[in-house]
DNA sequence: TCAATACGGTAACCGTGGTTACCAAAAGTG
DNA sequence: CACTTTTGGTAACCACGGTTACCGTATTGA
């Protein structure tokens, strides 16, 4: 029935512990939606009423927040099995919260929130193991908004920009890596302007801190680096 | 067993649907920690290992977050029944992701977070609702961290300080009302310092826009201020 | 292959808000 | 009741980062 998108599938968490014949009968019960998108258009709108649990199945989607000044924030970067718009499908006012555009063409599938929370009989098991799962990422959720907080609570420019590179450092394991964002995309991620991000990374550049070209970026001075995030 | 606390146990939402009976059952499974603080004595730490999901059975805590810089944004103030490190309890990396003091004296309980989600036998109809319980709860915390990130990214301080007033407007549904935070604790909520709030708050007050002493406050004219948000 | 678009570095200007310091009123505390 | 602590308003100073504008280089697409 949904052989076509199974590496969105079985890349899904939610879906987790959950085999092949089990996901047919639970799509069966479950009825979700699939629609396929182009590069940059719309594939929810905050405010609009709430469609469902949204699961990418191929393509990219990049989830986004606009506040009331019209200051656009990422909030993630959305590949083949993973979801958005998890938040509000058990304790939402019943509208997306987050603005959804696709990065690249792709494909979405649509789960009504209802449906799994409710316990009909022949699915117990599959049902039990889907909220278990679900619980666990929209924990996991909580806590990247959290990290995310982290962030914005930073004032200084430096500062985020240091954090930011220590945590893809930790990451990479290692003082050369590639970073997924353009820089505009992390003037958003971080909530700053493009030109003064630019600036900053320049002249933390010229005074030997680190190095980049394109995405691909050098810590030089560790330490240094470090004592810049306070 | 747990009758001292009842005010605590029937507020608090994990247990909701769940009768005194089943409760008195749960509790001999979950086996809980309780623990009572006094005024301004740290109940949990960031950083350090994570006790459990905390409620609070009685008196009144703080949730702060401090990141690197050591600012200290407050994330809740948590009364009887309300809880606290519940997102880190099937998703976290095993530390307290948040500092909470005790803003007045208070008795805290901690559920061991693997007891929850584990399924005995004689509990089942209980761990059912106590997880889907859980579910609701996470994923409201996770849009009221949501809600957070919206006033973090708005960048300037009058917008802030709009929103935050047309928020208490709406939910006191009048335009005069009292706020719960003293002057610092709301410049630490908004993140900005507490002389710049104090300024701008009296710059809205010479311009005719609102009007306060103390923690009272009273809106004088609502559509200049929804036009601040911006 | 060429035109159009996206991307990113640079510079000048200046406004917002952080910092610091001081003071007066209010609220605890012996 | 006097004393200390907390709270919050006020003012001067100035640095950080937003804004705008421009331009060279990559990418993309017809």
């Amino acid at each position: 029935m949904f052989k076509k998108w199974t590496n969105g599938l079985s890349k899904c968490e939610l879906f987790k512990g959950i085999t092949e014949e089990e996901l047919n009968l639970v799509f069966c019960c479950l009825k979700p939606k699939v629609n396929t998108y182009e590069r940059n258009e719309l594939v929810t709108i905050a405010g609009e009423k709430y469609t469902g649990l949204g699961i990418v199945m191929s393509g990219q989607v990049v989830v986004t927040k606009e506040n009331a000044a019209g200051n656009r924030v990422i909030l993630a970067v959305n590949g083949p099995g993973e979801m958005f718009g998890e938040m509000s499908a058990f304790s939402g006012d019943g509208v997306w919260p987050v603005s959804v555009v696709a990065r690249a063409a792709c494909t979405v599938m649509f789960l009504p929130a209802g449906k799994i929370i409710c316990n009909c009989e022949r699915l117990c098991a599959s049902h039990r193991q889907l909220i278990t799962n679900m619980l666990e990422i929209v924990s996991g959720q909580a806590l990247v908004l959290h990290r995310k907080l982290e962030y914005l609570t930073i004032k200084s420019l430096r500062g985020k920009i240091s954090t930011f590179l220590l945590e893809q450092y930790k990451e990479a394991n290692c003082t050369t890596f590639t970073i997924s964002m353009k820089r505009n995309e992390l003037a958003d991620f971080l909530n700053v302007s493009r030109p003064a991000l630019s600036r900053e990374m320049c002249r933390m550049r010229d005074e030997g801190v680190m190095q980049f070209q394109g995405n691909s970026i050098k810590i030089k001075e560790l330490e240094a680096l470090k004592e810049m995030v306070e």
